[in-house]
DNA sequence: CCGAATTAGTAACATATGTTACTATCTTCC
DNA sequence: GGAAGATAGTAACATATGTTACTAATTCGG
């Protein structure tokens, strides 16, 4: 496998010229946007969309949680969960109790239908993941695990001041 | 920094929970959507759209192609491309010319306008990419870019079959 | 306590994006 | 060389997503 221009570094007196196939923020993009197509079709035999599953996960990971909960854990905003959930409910697989503590708060939890579906599309999907980082050797997918940490911190950090 | 379970390994044999802190496809679609909402304040400012910037990107890279080509080269669909294009058509950053050898396509190729923006959004773009990139040491970014390019073919080939 | 500011969630609106279907042109191959 | 299929691009439609504004409930400061 070739790759273009690996090693190069940033030089800042240097003035270089952008190539979208060298540009590091673009080609995460990118291999963001063809895992989502993959896995979506993960999804699509459940009929669940991605910001549906992105709450099923949430929600079956935390076992039980508030929608607000779901926004600050995912890349999603309020309206898009809100939306999520209340066709989740809709389709019968997931539960709104209310929170006696609060009553502006309905805590979420999965229906054992909503359950059943979260094994089925995790069991795809970790498949999926293996098969994927498969490409990498062991060592070099550790690394790149530390990497995305890293760059997702950085990126987070630069979001907040601004 | 503390990082969860950096060195887990795929295990087929034993069935493991799907924890979205550690499921890689999540994370990586997760460190695109940050990075893009970097991105697009830069993009912003200009009054330019994410799909408009990649067309600018990518026709300022050629110098000259057809909507096709910019089909190919980016992860959009041919629509937005063309309502891209018609924007930047009308903004007078993009002109169009028609093939001689082929009367359905367009040559696209930047105006003078349009190279001047190009130019400053990829000056921004580039030293957000050094600041971002910074976090890790050379030789981590070199790896990191070598894992996007084998991950990236992977996704792209499994997209292919099914 | 009690008014002011904050928060959870949703509705209504605007915008963006994908899908399907169509036109015009080109290519194939019999 | 001409019908059958492929391709470039766009229009019209449906859907998805973000934004603003609102309601109801809670917390905070005095």
């Amino acid at each position: 496998m070739t790759v273009a221009c690996v090693s190069r570094k940033a030089k800042p007196g240097v003035r270089r010229k952008l190539v979208l196939d060298q540009f590091a923020p673009y080609r995460i993009v990118a291999l963001g946007h063809a895992i989502s197509g993959r896995l979506s079709s993960v999804y699509r035999d459940e009929n669940i969309t991605i910001p549906e599953w992105r709450v099923l996960a949430v929600i079956g990971e935390a076992t039980q949680l508030a929608a607000r909960d779901v926004v600050k854990k995912t890349p999603m905003d309020k309206m898009t969960v809100s939306r999520a959930v209340a066709s989740l409910e809709a389709k019968g697989f997931v539960n709104r109790a209310p929170d006696a503590a609060d009553r502006r708060v309905s805590m979420l939890s999965l229906s054992s239908e909503g359950r059943k579906v979260f094994d089925r599309i995790a069991s795809l999907a970790l498949s999926f993941e293996d098969d994927l980082m498969s490409t990498l050797e062991p060592e070099e997918a550790a690394a790149f695990r530390l990497a995305l940490e890293k760059l997702e911190q950085k990126a987070r950090a630069r979001a907040e001041d601004a």
